[in-house]
DNA sequence: TACTTCAGTGTACATGTGTTCGCTGAAGTT
DNA sequence: AACTTCAGCGAACACATGTACACTGAAGTA
């Protein structure tokens, strides 16, 4: 049961898969991105495409799914492996930064579909951002002992400007991208600050 | 001198702005909107497109530069016009809101072009938000007495958070967009003490 | 009145698209 | 060995697009 039949299939499906990711550029978005250029570029008959993806929409949706996995697990990964020398903002904004600076064109894709013009793409990289809210929240208020809703509209906050300041990154000069972080740092530094102190204010006994 | 003629051209020029306006939606952007759509829409033969604008790109940019200027000028009125019963922070996040209710595919289109396909198109909508940073920032920096580049960097995120929430308002619920409006001031004040407090410590003898 | 300008038109063409259909041949099964 | 499955193929299709071109006729001009 080696599966030379399967193991064929997954391997042109991959194809598929890195074609368009390669493709995505500044310059191209996976919306005007169509079936025959993918195909073209994974070396396949356009018609063979249907043998793995029902639809452009369909292809798309697995990108998305496979890009926010990626991002999740590096920040889930950043989160853990920070040492207590450096705050725990820094080292996850260096770490999305960077990111964002090797899988450009993940990035993107994530960005514009976010506003894009599928119902279902936008659900999909909204239901990827939640994660990310999510875990946030949950991180500080064990963390930083903040009540529910002061944590969840603050990780809101920092997710917001962090995935903002990265699509400014895309474009910025080497100059730029570090004042980039830096601001970043700071404007996220802001954000917990200000949280903590209406925390206190809310609940004087902490 | 009546100009009959430059009276109808610039009439029919209309009549192609707002058949591109109109045509933007959820499920449509500008990006994939074609020259044939809005000639169709706006009652000429596609042809006849060119003599008003160059380009679908071209139609674009004025498109942007509008709209940009319509929010502009409501966002700086917002500000004088607050009564000093309401915080500032919380008429500007109405006044945004109710922009974006009431004209979602202007406030899509900046949204969607910003992380757009075209270079030009994005650097004319980041021309239009940093107009809103320049703006603000020096508002805070002569209301709230804050150092330049504190000020700057609040305004940022300011700005960040804000059309950022904006964007979800969009799709949201009666019941979410309340919510959105409640957590956007929030976190806007989250930033506002966050950055208040920092001024304070680099400069205590304010 | 004779002449020019020019917004708007209709035809035409080359190009790229998504998708249907019937075929092929190797992999898998009995 | 006989039979089935099915990933990949090429030809063909109907369709929409951007744009070149030569035209018309009313508005503007002298």
């Amino acid at each position: 049961m080696a599966g030379i039949r399967a193991q064929q299939k997954q391997k042109t499906r991959q194809a598929i898969i890195d074609a368009a990711l390669n493709q995505l550029s500044a310059e191209q978005s996976f919306a005007n991105l169509s079936l025959r250029e993918v195909a073209r570029e994974a070396g396949i008959a356009p018609t063979s495409f249907y043998r793995h993806f029902k639809d452009m929409e369909e292809l798309g949706l697995t990108l998305v799914d496979e890009c926010g996995l990626t991002l999740r697990q590096l920040m889930r990964s950043a989160r853990k492996r920070f040492d207590s020398q450096t705050s725990i903002i820094k080292v996850s904004v260096e770490t999305f930064m960077e990111f964002v600076e090797q899988n450009p064109n993940t990035f993107r894709l994530l960005l514009r579909e976010r506003s894009g013009t599928s119902r279902a793409f936008r659900e999909a990289v909204a239901r990827e951002v939640e994660f990310f809210r999510l875990e946030l929240a949950d991180y500080l208020e064990t963390e930083s002992k903040l009540p529910t809703d002061v944590a969840r509209i603050q990780a809101d906050a920092l997710v917001t400007i962090t995935f903002n300041n990265g699509a400014e990154y895309l474009d910025a000069g080497e100059h730029k991208k570090r004042r980039l972080i830096e601001d970043t740092i700071t404007q996220l530094r802001f954000i917990a600050n200000g949280a903590a102190a209406f925390a206190k204010e809310e609940d004087p006994t902490d």
